[in-house]
DNA sequence: TGACTTCATCCATCAATTGGATTTAGCTGA
DNA sequence: TCAGCTAAATCCAATTGATGGATGAAGTCA
């Protein structure tokens, strides 16, 4: 049942857009935001002061005069506010420190030897971080909290991974109750590519604005939702599941039995496979290739190495999986109706244009999208660490988004 | 860019989560509804009293003590206010008066017979919604508008049709404008299937709280989305648009060049095309299908009721569509995380059950589903004139369900 | 009949926005 | 150079809406 509503949540709710306001925009005026916001300057001017006494925002210049007073101009104070971002993947764990502004103050990649263990990972992962804060020289007092992205399914209500693919004896690990304890900071979880629109949200100011459709590609395949400025979780958290979409069926298998899921067609083992099959022990040597199943990481660097090079048969196996993609991305995007679609994942390395080529000709072809609106296929404005840079804008988008969660849900 | 709120918009808000409350329940008192909101008693009275005087809700019984005073039971006023919808589709108007519980209280068919000419269809419309207000005896006063359910593509940002399928000469028609000057009420427009998706979610109650995806089988097959309670438009108006949704290639061609877009494998017309190629001449006629080009509609109507009879030529080409919707339906409900379908639309008569067996086979299939939260695969509540009902149902809805919108924008 | 419960409302208070008046600061032209 | 103008930002009183505690209303139970 959805929540009612109280005069402090309104307040700040009302702080949360004007916020994003100056962030989005970079630099405004106290008349400009109110004009922007369709608050009244009196309020804007309250708001701002408030944001001014807590640190978030200073005042940073002023406007050329249009005839009278100049305007002072507003932006966000980079170091009001921090928090720490963990991308959690088989091979790596990567761990940032972002500020307000998103830019990230401090950085480190940590190789996750035995992921076989969750209480090791976790607690390794949290001296880093601990350390990296440190490093980083940020106020501790001004650090909100870590945000976690992890691969796979997820159970939202309790804040626990479940059975995450290629981590082999993780079960059912409640990962945030976990990194909480560790660390001792407020923690949010989501998955990789959730977490990844989000940051692009939270960073990408006005070219991330409104709703959009983010495509990540990873150890896996998967979707971020971003709608009216607000990221969609789902029932179970577990919303931008794009590896079951439908696709052309061959003879790959889903976990779930299907051989119409994209997931198992745009997998790295799936595309060294591919390429060993279509074109040869001779291309897969040329291209540097070893196919055994314990080097796939450096086999899949190879591949799309290869790639950006212009080497047919890799060009031609990952065309062929962009066409899939292509074709969940044109259903999602014209069910979600969204105008726009961004690539990213450090995985996209070297394949973009491609990628890129093949999507925006998929999600451009409909009818809606010649007719009515066309539909923008971007590339991340944050490049490779949007999986950690993206769990960290968890952290500021949860404290700091206006949206129906202020309204009435302050526990979400 | 976000709009920020006063306090007014916060009463109103208020308002209508308790009036939501109130609907959903069916019947509560007034600590329930603290309870419910997370109001406390104290607003929940004050609000309470203004719905009383507003005529939206009555007192109506009175609970068993639980060991104190009674509680008073509210529940919706059905008369208290009104609305008209219309579902246009090619062949026919199916127009509706609906009151604030959901009850249509007269609805009539009008043939469109030269569906040619945009201006008549809306004059003959307008004076005939107008008619059925005065014989349905409703206060004008409390007829707070008219709601339009149309087939495909719109323009959102000014109200037109543009081009919908089967409307022979139709090409931009700014049918939104057109109503409201042949009727003089506000009017609202939205595609047939997300219509029905509010429709279903105002009268639903309890069922339909939440999220969930609405599939709309009619002359085409759509889908609307709900949200958190929230209907989904997109950026165009033009949210659920399920026919580009990817599917097994075959020898269907879309408008848009693909060979993989549901729409053209489970239209009418394809489904007749494959009963003849599949089964022979010697099935239609024992269906008593002609197979002729301007017999659709009649065609259409005999293989569901063959269907329905169990005819195993019809089952067989009917299960062939209901698996491709269902590929569909497992991409959508995967990526956006819903828990549950429902199913509606005029031309699901005699098909339901073997569209459900099929859908829910496809949506339980995932790890999601089946290691998270299951899917459930639901027939709409309302029933044939879900379109018409829903058309009413947008102005309900634009009116008095509670929403990020009535904080934001009070235009939307 | 009296003690206890629960529902619902009254009253003073608090928090947030609003509209109008006022102050601050810069521009312009005689 | 100074008065007149314009625009930005703030001050102040008023309004609206939710809150917490106290009070009244209606029933139950021993």
């Amino acid at each position: 049942m959805l929540s009612g509503t109280n005069l402090p949540r309104v307040g700040g709710y009302n702080q949360a857009v004007v916020l994003d306001a100056i962030r989005t925009t970079g630099q405004v005026s106290r008349v400009e935001l109110a004009a922007l916001t369709g608050l009244t300057n009196q309020t804007v001017s309250n708001v701002v002061r408030k944001l001014l006494d807590a640190g978030l925002v200073a005042e940073s210049g002023q406007a050329p005069s249009s005839g009278g007073k100049r305007r002072t101009l507003l932006s966000m104070r980079a170091d009001g506010a921090f928090a720490v971002g963990v991308h959690l993947d088989p091979e790596a764990a990567v761990i940032v420190v972002v500020d307000l502004a998103g830019d990230v103050v401090g950085s480190r990649r940590l190789r996750l030897t035995d992921p076989g263990d969750p209480d090791d990972v976790v607690d390794r992962v949290a001296r880093a971080a601990g350390r990296l804060v440190d490093r980083s020289g940020v106020d501790r007092s001004r650090l909100l909290g870590l945000g976690i992205a992890a691969p796979g399914p997820l159970d939202g209500t309790s804040g626990a991974v479940v059975s995450p693919p290629n981590f082999p004896g993780w079960g059912r690990v409640p990962l945030a109750g976990m990194f909480a304890e560790a660390t001792g900071l407020p923690v949010a979880l989501d998955n990789d590519a959730t977490a990844a629109a989000i940051g692009e949200r939270w960073i990408g100011g006005a070219d991330r604005a409104g709703s959009f459709l983010f495509i990540y590609v990873g150890t896996g395949i998967g979707a971020g939702i971003v709608l009216n400025n607000t990221v969609l979780h789902g029932d179970s958290g577990n919303a931008g599941e794009f590896g079951h979409m439908a696709v052309e069926p061959g003879d790959r298998v889903c976990h779930c039995g299907a051989t119409d899921c994209l997931g198992p067609y745009c997998s790295p083992p799936a595309l060294i496979d591919d390429l060993l099959r279509l074109h040869g022990r001779a291309a897969a040597d040329r291209i540097g290739l070893t196919g055994a199943p314990d080097s796939v990481h450096h086999d899949w660097k190879a591949l799309r190495r290869a790639t950006r090079t212009g080497d047919p048969a890799a060009c031609d196996v990952i065309r062929r999986a962009a066409r899939r993609i292509g074709e969940a991305a044109r259903g999602a995007a014209s069910l979600l109706d969204v105008s726009r679609v961004v690539l990213g994942g450090e995985a996209l390395h070297g394949i973009e244009p491609i990628m890129r080529e093949e999507i925006d000709a998929a999600v451009n072809r409909t009818s809606v999208a010649r007719t009515i609106r066309a539909v923008t296929v971007e590339q991340s404005v944050i490049g490779d660490t949007v999986g950690a840079v993206g769990a960290a804008s968890l952290v500021l988008h949860g404290n700091y988004a206006p949206g129906w969660r202020m309204l009435t849900d302050v526990s979400g």
